[in-house]
DNA sequence: TCAGTAAGTGTCAAATACACACTTAATAAA
DNA sequence: TTTATTAAGTGTGTATTTGACACTTACTGA
């Protein structure tokens, strides 16, 4: 029996980017205008990036690329988390320009590997040229209606992110690399959906041994200023199992 | 620009399937005797049960029915856990027959989405038939080299299985419908790699509030006959955060 | 100098973890 | 029938961690 290629899916990988800014949990999506002939006005269809994976190219490396094509930036916190592949999850998409870019048959079957980034948005300087479509920062509880079933991918990796943030060090990659209490508090706050005490979550993030003090503090605000602190990334990596529990077992208990 | 779809890789369900039986977990893989001209002994090489995703198909649905197709189960714990698309994954394969059997260039790209199954391995009625190979379980610490990538999947599934065990009440899929706190207590032991203290252990199990005791017992040992306890397999599910935690805010911990 | 703002700090009571050893109920062997 | 063997089953005390709670400090801008 011979081979039958044709029949093959295509295979993308969309990546789901988190970045945090002024106290807002926010999403990276790409934005392109769809020229509609009954409004005669553009439709404005936003969704996830992503690119079909290359022949020589390994899952992994693809969401890189995407990514670093998008921000410009490499090494960030890219992490697989689930795999997208219902025969008509394509066939559903109103974007039919975008099948035409990726040189698709509309009704052509697309499994697509989804990557969660957390990125530091401070570093992100969105590249304009390489992706042709504008990208915008969303706040997650505004996020539109998107292309494909990228609303499902995005709302599995936010809990995705929800779960992970509690199990490791994984809320500083959203952060600059000097952060304030405060704004690691507030982030946690913000990913978690509730709120911490403040006494207790410096405790707590103090004896974890994740994060140093620094002596630097902020200037110019007109409150007292705080004290910077950096992530121990190297610790938080040799210690995987102690990070935000003090036990001796491998157990953890979260902030109350 | 017309579409390529020669060069799309062909994609593929695989399922690291986990039993505990005589105080062990265990791995089913399926086994082939593949002639070898050399030697003209037949060479045995394992591999974890996978199929081509059909076109029709989703991922999900796919891994299912590899599953039931092997063992006769249906609507059993699987869960997806990780892609794996290396374009030399399987061209690295010794494995010419297989490769044929699947129908496939040699040479082609297969990404495999891989999914974990846990069961309880009394059920099991392994269908000689469906499949054609073999089936086998093997202690997860005499696993042998496998064909293709599989080590690789299975090391990761086995890291899965670790960490989730710890977060959700999953091991009792591995576990008979009524059992035993000796048989719970030795499966924890065994998939975490550490002993427990028993009476820790049981407070926290009866505490969860996950297991229900029987009035019935253990009938025919040679010691005193340990009481059967049941999964609340409903209770669990709907309070999937005050599982192993008795505390109030959706932390938890483990045994000791 | 005063008002406003966010940072920073300590303690106590309640809950949980963790360590630890003997008795019980069955079968098998003597 | 007695004895040995085996795994089940049970409770307490100490140490650690959690979680609740309010005031002072340092800075800017008015």
């Amino acid at each position: 029996m011979s081979s039958t290629p044709s029949l093959n899916p295509h295979v993308s990988t969309d990546c789901v980017i988190f970045g945090f800014s002024q106290e807002t949990l926010r999403l990276l999506l790409i934005r392109r205008n769809i020229p509609n002939r009954l409004t005669e006005v553009n439709d404005v269809l936003y969704a996830l990036p992503g690119d079909l994976v290359k022949d020589d190219e390994n899952l992994d490396t693809s969401a890189n690329r995407v990514l670093a094509e998008l921000t410009g930036l490499k090494g960030i916190y890219l992490t697989q988390f689930q795999t997208f592949g219902d025969p008509l999850r394509i066939a559903k998409s109103k974007d039919r320009a975008w099948l035409e870019s990726v040189r698709q048959d509309p009704d052509a079957r697309v499994i697509t590997v989804a990557y969660m980034a957390l990125i530091d948005s401070q570093k992100v300087n969105l590249q304009p040229g390489s992706f042709s479509e504008e990208t915008v920062w969303v706040p997650i509880h505004e996020v539109p209606e998107l292309a494909f079933d990228h609303n499902e991918i995005y709302e599995q990796a936010l809990s995705a992110l929800k779960e992970r943030v509690q199990m490791q060090p994984i809320g500083f990659e959203l952060l600059p690399e000097k952060f304030t209490m405060g704004q690691l508090q507030s982030l946690y706050e913000t990913i978690l959906e509730r709120d911490l005490d403040k006494r207790n979550f410096r405790r707590k993030m103090i004896n974890s041994g994740v994060i140093s003090p620094l002596t630097e503090k902020q200037i110019g605000v007109s409150n007292k200023p705080a004290r910077y602190y950096v992530y121990n990334r190297e610790f938080a990596q040799s210690n995987p199992s102690s990070i935000f529990n003090l036990r001796m077992d491998g157990s953890f208990t979260l902030f109350n």
